[in-house]
DNA sequence: TAAAGTAGTAATCAATTACTTACTTTGTAG
DNA sequence: CTACAAAGTAAGTAATTGATTACTACTTTA
């Protein structure tokens, strides 16, 4: 597929072999997706993906790298709001737009997550997943301090709460197998969320 | 391991496969799951499986069952509670208590559900959580008549995140690799689940 | 424009997979 | 006690996997 021209520059040609991945992880389980789909995605032969990534591993470590940039980009921006409460709406919404466009990722995160071995992908996931559920905690804590949020709110349950709504969208749309059915589920969800962090008005 | 005896009725032989697979998939990645590792577990040779299941996807869709009617049978206890909003408590621990019981048991949901094939073992999970998803808001809609629940929540938004809730608390157990971490975290996560969808005291 | 370096190919490798087959052991009904 | 069906074994199969290698084609540059 994808109609590039031959002989890229090896930067380039890792980052589409990145790219392609995330796109096939759209519509495969992540674990299945061999390195011959891969390269036949990107109009490849196999072997040439060994020229870019000494093994498969470290192909999906660059992968999470991607996602991590990416994803925890897009909501830092939002991290310095005024109003604590309103910066977590930004960054769910930001968040469940990203997985809107990238349908493939939390199926990755997930799926890396619970292999048995200790891959460097898989550390990679750790790390960010924890530097995002701290974001969420301190954001949530200063919502306490200006009253926002409720003081008898557990900060650290709050965040995993947060994560485990979008996952619970992403498997909403697994189930219905439409990624549509995630924005459009995602308000009434944050809602309740919102509901159950904020202090009573 | 498990040292039963060899030469196991059929029906026996194959209860104890199911569970093997259950065991394993706390373990390891259930798309990972070799025919071969599961004999070695049983203390069995590869081909006696194929005894007893015609391929490895219908001993996938046995196991599938055997969560259903688990599952289902335990959360259906407290379907008919007089309080909707205690009986999504009840639920809600029930279902903690069977995933901590059985780590592997949502590895394996959420595995299935993102393959891309429309396996039977796919399709029962589908039915499993559907019919879960239709009981919460069933029990959320009857929530609402009785006062307890929010009008203005939505019910199959809740229901998603009932679930989603429980999603979370497994995502944080594989980044702490830890089960336990579940029922500790557990009743914080519902507190803010449950001040969430009821209505203003 | 010739030389040097880079990117990609095609064939092949050993390992692993789900599944099969021919044979042996075991428990049990007559 | 003994036939015999059920349960398990051992040794295969074909297909697929990630990875390697000797070679070719392209691009850049001196």
């Amino acid at each position: 597929m994808s109609s590039q021209r031959k002989h890229l520059p090896a930067d380039e040609r890792r980052a589409a072999t990145v790219e392609a991945v995330v796109k096939l992880a759209a519509e495969q389980n992540p674990s299945e997706i061999t390195t011959l789909a891969i390269a036949k995605h990107m109009g490849l032969t196999q072997g040439a993906l060994f020229r870019h990534f000494p093994s498969k591993d470290a192909l999906f470590e660059a992968v999470m790298e991607w996602v991590a940039k990416r994803l925890l980009g897009r909501i830092d921006q939002y991290a310095s709001s005024a109003s604590p409460l309103a910066a977590l709406e930004k960054m769910f919404m930001a968040h469940v737009e990203f997985v809107c466009e990238h349908p493939g990722v939390p199926r990755m995160l997930f799926g890396e997550l619970q292999r048995a071995a200790d891959t460097p992908a898989k550390r990679a996931v750790q790390i960010m997943i924890r530097r995002y559920s701290e974001r969420l905690a301190t954001l949530l804590e200063r919502g306490k301090a200006l009253g926002e949020v409720a003081a008898e709110v557990d900060a650290s349950a709050a965040a995993t709460l947060f994560i485990g709504t979008i996952q619970g969208l992403v498997m909403q749309s697994l189930l219905a197998g439409s990624v549509e059915r995630i924005r459009a589920e995602a308000p009434g969800a944050f809602a309740i969320y919102r509901r159950g962090v904020r202090s009573a008005p």
